[in-house]
RNA sequence: GGUCGGGUGGCCGAGUGGCUAGGCAGAGCUCUGCAAAAGCUCGUACAGCGGUUCGAAUCCGCUCUCGACCUCCA
């Protein structure tokens, strides 16, 4: 039995997570739109919730997680669409709609390839499961709680709420909403204005339809998640995950709609990651100041100095908590930059030392226990960003050991083996971090210690001007050479 | 307007009723042929005003301020 603690959105607290069957874990997180490319605010769920499933595996859950891929819906892309839905046009010139998705699905998965995130065990399509979709439409219908208006079918919110906790996800108050003054297109058909779509009655022009017991149409736009995650993870699952702006009214009508198919509220935990901010400002379409992650990786975009490292970005967005707001900045991410490369660089650096006898008890003692508090951090509602600072609080004994400023013999072999394992487990199987430096080739090892061999002869013969050439030149074009203590040296690539 | 969540040192960011966050930048020092790297030391921050308390940045109230959601959104 672990302690991991998840802070459930649902209930505002903190609450130790206890799996519906015990060793198995199942968790669906609300995927991306591909109607268009992703960008740096999509990172972070698909990151935070990439650590969730890590850590669950580490603590040996064996984990289902699925993550759908949003490709119904109204398709366009952007300076296109004003022609491509002229009908009478040759099919080839025409927007095919699973053409733009496949193409988005693509340029998705590969950037998610880049940030090291697990594939999930399942990502389910939209598409592909009207089936299920309607057949849950139907039920909610036979219930009672869902009515059609040509074509379209909607839920009856209003009823529901008579019975069941509408709004509590969210903190809505039902007569508030209701209240609202804003007018939105289609309200007419709608009994009452908070009140959402089903299914949707597809207008002669639409492209993507589907046939349905109500006309041709598309299903609405939370019902998918309900559908899917039911079917890969039963009526009832452990962890749903996503972005805080689904809280409502996403998360909010796919609680309505489940408990009304099924009898019963679908998720345990609800876990919700904040937003990535631009001066301030959300990331996102409607504020136009979306960093695309091939502009972000490319540093081909008007707010940005350099191209950035997907770890970097990955790191950068471990740094905080999930629940946090995340502040874009140049500075923030070169700062990430310099910190996992001193990180990683000390993590190597581990892996060559080898313990002896612990002749600094105390030392010894304090590294062990900042080793055992790393599991602390991450059962407190995954507090990655402790986990780094503790981690980097480490980093200083283990550059001592090698730089001669604590005893090599300081560390006993168990503790340095501990400390081996807790790198290895944290940065890479959990925080799922990997080096940034180029894979360097045999070949390249083997002529930089050519180089580096000519160098400690004229370091000998005190010859400072060939010494300095040969580092000099190297570092013209990005090689770095160390000279260590020990008369030894080392090479980065920058 | 309604609901909710923030305001932490130059920047980014944890956390907490009394005990060092951490990173980046900066200053000084050690090491070094020089440099880089590394190590050590340093700034002593918690929006403002009241209140509770032996003690609050951490709890309460008010004020200012920023944001999110209420519409597609990660």
């Amino acid at each position: 039995m672990s302690n991991f603690k998840i802070f459930n959105s649902y209930t505002r607290e903190k609450e130790l997570f206890k799996s519906i069957v015990p060793g198995y874990a199942g968790m669906y997180v609300c995927g991306p739109t591909v109607s268009g490319e992703s960008h740096l605010g999509h990172a972070r769920p698909y990151i935070t919730f990439d650590v969730v499933n890590r850590y669950l595996l580490h603590l040996g859950y064996r984990v289902r997680y699925v993550r759908n891929i949003t490709d119904a819906g109204h398709f366009e892309e952007e300076g296109r669409e004003a022609e491509d839905k002229v009908s009478d046009k040759a099919k080839l010139e025409r927007l095919e709609p699973m053409e733009l998705v496949q193409k988005y699905t693509n340029l998705f998965h590969w950037g998610m390839r880049l940030f090291n995130t697990i594939e999930p065990s399942i990502e389910p399509t939209a598409t592909g499961h009207i089936i299920e979709q309607i057949s849950m439409i139907e039920k909610i219908i036979n219930e009672g709680y869902a009515y059609e208006v040509n074509g379209s079918v909607y839920f009856d919110v209003k009823k529901y709420a008579q019975t069941y906790p509408y709004g509590k996800l969210s903190g809505r108050v039902l007569d508030d909403l209701l209240e609202t003054t804003r007018e939105l297109e289609g309200q007419d058909e709608k009994r009452n204005k908070t009140d959402f779509a089903l299914w949707k009655s597809a207008p002669p022009q639409h492209i993507m339809r589907w046939k349905s017991p109500w006309g041709e149409g598309f299903p609405g736009w939370h019902i998918e998640c309900s559908a899917m995650s039911a079917k890969y993870l039963g009526d009832v699952f452990d962890i749903h995950g996503g972005g805080m702006d689904l809280q409502f009214p996403h998360h909010e009508s796919e609680i309505a709609q489940s408990t009304i198919a099924h009898g019963h509220a679908p998720v345990r935990y609800w876990m919700h990651n904040n937003m990535i901010t631009i001066n301030g400002k959300k990331m996102g379409k409607s504020y136009n100041n979306v960093i695309k992650l091939t502009e972000l990786f490319s540093g081909q975009h008007p707010l940005l100095e350099q191209p950035y490292h997907p770890m970097v970005v990955r790191f950068y967005i471990l740094q905080t908590h999930y629940r946090s707001t995340l502040d874009f900045s140049n500075e923030a991410l070169q700062a990430a930059e310099k910190g996992l490369k001193r990180l990683w660089e000390a993590y190597e650096t581990l892996k060559q030392l080898t313990g002896s006898t612990a002749s600094d008890k105390t030392l010894d003692s304090r590294v062990q226990q900042m080793i055992a508090t790393l599991d602390d951090c991450m059962n407190d509602d995954l507090n990655t960003a402790q986990v780094i600072a503790t981690l980097f609080e480490l980093v200083p004994i283990v550059n001592g050991i090698k730089g001669g400023q604590i005893a090599k013999e300081a560390l006993s072999i168990t503790t340095l083996d501990l400390l081996n394992k807790a790198f290895k487990a944290y940065l890479e199987d959990i925080l799922g971090l990997q080096s940034i430096q180029e894979t360097q080739g045999d070949k390249l090892d083997r002529a930089m210690s050519v180089l580096i061999d000519i160098r400690k002869d004229a370091r000998k013969r005190k010859d400072w001007t060939a010494s300095d050439e040969i580092r000099n030149k190297l570092a013209a074009f990005g090689i770095i050479l160390k000279d260590e203590k020990d008369g030894n040296m080392s090479y980065t690539i920058e």
